[in-house]
DNA sequence: GTCCGTCAACTAACTGGTTAGTCAAGTAGG
DNA sequence: CCTACTTGACTAACCAGTTAGTTGACGGAC
């Protein structure tokens, strides 16, 4: 084994497995040594690389938003698609929301949230009032305001109860059409 | 001391303070003693009522289920208006919004969804449809995505990450308006 | 009416397993 | 030999659940 291994290698390995133990157990479910065990190092090597258990949090998190950031390109003028987008990448991986709804739970009320998600909000709020200006987008909501009427439809089965999803149609094409089609009749100028 | 005391009184009492503890920190993060102690009870009396930690939280979440049901009476015919009702009660009981989605992650995969529920939606569906057949909500979603839609945007600032409040409006009523306004547009025939 | 047995409701103290976090020692590469 | 990295063994605290026993109400026997 090598112990003056690659320090980056075992910090990835610790990154994945601590991300599948969060996202299936969140904070205060989540055993230190599942997740040092699934990646195949020894315990303490966590508290190494990363101080405690709430330092091995904050890497995962980090990972996934600037992951989650740079997978969905935002265009303004053609939020339907970004709603069609967000929506996939959610589909692609449960885990990820999973795991923010973690942090909203268990950690958002002491975290000061990432200055990564607020720029990144405050960008998208800007453009959509460029679009909504040039008549584009309609003007009847302000541009936060069909922000997060966007995200929250694009993640609407996501967040939903799965005893709805008993009513609701299990199709991802028709769960999908579902939403861009809503955000499509929301934004319409 | 009334030992042979009031035994429904002493539930009662548990549940309330079980309904803050899960609400607060979930199923793994609730500590019992901490319910116990919260209530003014012996700590054995939650084994002796409710067999352990897990009956304690089913016991919670019946009651808040039955309470949700119970608080907002549904017409088809008048699906923003529901909507703004359904803003409301969460408004009013963010508590309760947060044990749902602790259900969800914690228990959800591994619990048969709540009968009342499923109950309760199918006839929500059923009125949708009828009220679609009659030409008062549109026809473009089936009923089940129409309910789908309007849960979703009624509980959308609740589910929203705290980060979007920074850039949306924080006034309650600009939200509840948006809710209403939102649902109308989507329904409409 | 009082004695006694039973039972639901309740309690204080305990247990055994778990868990986050620590530490001294060791290994390889530079 | 020194720095970065890794390890097995350890511990102190915690926590869900148990146990053995107490209390008072109720009801029937005499």
């Amino acid at each position: 084994m090598p112990p003056a291994g690659d320090a980056q290698e075992t910090r990835r390995r610790l990154v994945e497995a601590a991300y599948r133990e969060f996202a299936a157990h969140g904070v205060a479910g989540a055993r230190v040594d599942r997740v040092a065990a699934t990646a195949g190092v020894n315990k303490a090597l966590i508290y190494f690389h990363f101080g405690n258990k709430e330092g091995l949090f904050t890497a995962v998190f980090e990972m996934i938003v600037n992951q989650a950031l740079a997978e969905a390109p935002f265009d303004a003028t053609k939020l339907p698609e970004y709603a069609g987008r967000i929506f996939d990448v959610g589909e692609a991986n449960p885990e990820a929301l999973r795991l923010v709804t973690w942090h909203r739970l268990e950690r958002a009320a002491d975290q000061p949230p990432p200055q990564a998600v607020i720029a990144a909000n405050q960008s998208k709020v800007e453009a959509i009032a460029k679009a909504q200006a040039a008549g584009q987008v309609t003007a009847r909501y302000t541009a936060a305001e069909i922000l997060a009427l966007v995200l929250s439809i694009a993640n609407m089965w996501t967040v939903m109860s799965p005893e709805m999803h008993l009513a609701a149609p299990t199709d991802p094409a028709a769960r999908r059409a579902l939403v861009v089609d809503a955000v499509a009749t929301l934004v319409r100028p």
